[in-house]
DNA sequence: TTTTGAGTTGTTCGA
DNA sequence: GTCGAACAACTCAAA
């Protein structure tokens, strides 16, 4: 009544954290002020652009997340432009005091976002930022002489052991909108749905963008795979991960309330998955501590001694890789699932990543660069932490001679083939015996397979021991030099 | 300050 | 088929 006139309005603005629950910038608004959802387009993160698969899940995200505000009382105003002239805009036409948002913390979010709030203050407004990305704030979290964690083990063990779980902040229950409202742009008019061809099929096919999905995909998780996840997780043939990473990339749920949803199921019998999962939440955790505390991460080699490593500049071989067509089966099958869906099981990223780096010497930036462009989960600190892990040139990183045998991984972690035949279909009749190995396969078993190779399926690229040996030698080469 | 133990995810070879 | 050792040396984190 008379008291929506004598509150002060308060403008929320959405960036990375898509999300009405646990969301603490939004609670700190939510009960004394009127309010103004806003989220303003961005093009771009950290000077690079947002791939198409990422895009389309923006679009959707922001129709799930329109859709809630809409129902608590506060539409999502839509906006492009530069985010100072945006909010004061704003401000100045909703009378509104208050600007909150939930922290980012790419480097040069950080510094956008640290000048932004200084200009807002000075121009008088009252500005809170709050944390929700993270469990940990990554410079406060310091090892015992002061410096950030480079080694993983350590960082998980201070992490694991000190994190107070806050409890997730609820969804609040309605909001009061500001007066006057301001106008939104039109979602379709960004145009971040793929037309022409509209290639978003694959996607669309398996993926549910929004707040909603994400909790429901949690709980069916937790109530059916989470047994399994210790050991399932590594079998890309089956169906044991959580899939939640989008979801987390885009802020629809936080760790904190993975956390808790994971405790709700914590029994004195064991917690092998339980455990297993925590831990690789903790992996996206370390990732944005190296990033933020070494912001050169997605650029340049940690190991500075690699800047001198013999990369080749095979085009070739990195369009068969992009294309999926090296002639390797799990690899073939990785990089058309990333094609197809926009996503693609971490044990396949692996093998594909050391594939591209030690097979065929490409540097690890080029991979890096793809991975970003096509993942629907695409995120600056994983993407750049874990190539740089599996190329040998980071933080922790794998030692040098540690080369994925494609075969090997292949025979292991997908043994009947299942995975390959979901995305090489023109294997799909190959017996399981020669599945990852079809150069091998006798000529009557090929035929009658209908394949020919280097016709329906291409010829191994490089061979596996010839490749391996070359990789050791590049690395023995820089491992001279210096 | 020095010392010590440890470090996501592997492969190959030879017994 | 299975198993342990070798593949290197270095940096990190904590005692």
């Amino acid at each position: 009544m008379a008291d929506a006139t004598t509150k002060p309005t308060a403008i929320i603005w959405f960036r990375d954290d898509l999300r009405i629950s646990d969301n603490a910038a939004l609670a700190s608004v939510a009960n004394d002020f009127t309010v103004v959802p806003v989220y303003i387009r961005q093009d771009h993160i950290a000077n690079r652009s947002i791939g198409g698969a990422k895009k389309w899940w923006l679009h959707r995200s922001l129709e799930a997340l329109a859709d809630d505000l809409a129902k608590l009382g506060a539409p999502l105003v839509l906006a492009s432009g530069d985010p100072y002239v945006i909010l004061a805009n704003l401000a100045q036409l909703t009378s509104a005091s208050r600007i909150v948002w939930n922290r980012r913390y790419h480097p040069e979010a950080i510094r956008h976002d640290t000048e932004l709030k200084s200009h807002l203050s000075g121009d008088g407004f009252e500005v809170e930022t709050f944390p929700g990305f993270l469990l940990h704030e990554p410079t406060k979290l310091k090892t015992g002489t002061g410096n950030f964690y480079k080694v993983f083990s350590p960082f998980w063990r201070s992490l694991d052991s000190t994190i107070e779980l806050q409890k997730p902040i609820p969804a609040p229950q309605s909001l009061r909108p500001a007066s006057p409202y301001p106008a939104s742009e039109q979602l379709s008019d960004w145009k971040l749905l793929p037309t022409n061809p509209d290639w978003s099929g694959g996607i669309g096919a398996n993926w549910h963008p929004g707040e909603k999905a994400a909790h429901a995909k949690l709980a069916d998780f937790v109530e059916t795979r989470l047994e399994n996840y210790g050991e399932g997780r590594d079998r890309p043939d089956r169906d044991d991960t959580t899939r939640l990473s989008p979801h987390l990339a885009f802020g629809e749920i936080t760790p904190a309330q993975i956390f808790a949803k994971l405790d709700e199921g914590r029994t004195s019998a064991g917690n092998l998955g339980l455990d297993a999962l925590r831990r690789q939440v903790g992996w996206r955790e370390f990732a944005w501590h190296l990033l933020v505390n070494q912001p050169l991460l997605p650029t340049s080699n940690h190991k500075i001694q690699f800047d001198d490593f013999p990369w080749s500049d095979n085009t070739e071989g990195l369009l068969a890789w992009q294309q999926g067509l090296t002639g390797y089966p799990i690899v073939d099958a990785g990089m058309r699932q990333l094609r197809q869906t926009g996503w693609m099981h971490n044990r396949v990223r692996m093998i594909t990543a050391s594939f591209l780096t030690k097979h065929l010497l490409i540097d690890w930036r080029e991979g890096e660069a793809w991975f970003w462009d096509n993942l629907v989960d695409a995120d600056l600190a994983s993407n750049a932490a874990s190539w740089q892990w599996v190329a040998g040139t980071g933080f922790d990183a794998a030692p040098y001679f540690r080369i994925f045998n494609p075969i090997l991984q292949g025979q292991k972690f997908d043994p009947e083939g299942t995975y390959v035949r979901a995305f090489v279909p023109e294997l799909a009749s190959l017996p399981s015996k020669h599945i990852h190995t079809p150069w091998e396969a006798p000529a009557a078993i090929l035929a009658r397979a209908s394949i020919q190779l280097g016709q329906d399926y291409p010829h191994p690229v490089i061979d596996h021991a010839e490749a391996r040996q070359r990789a050791l030698s590049a690395y023995a080469s820089i491992k001279d030099a210096a």
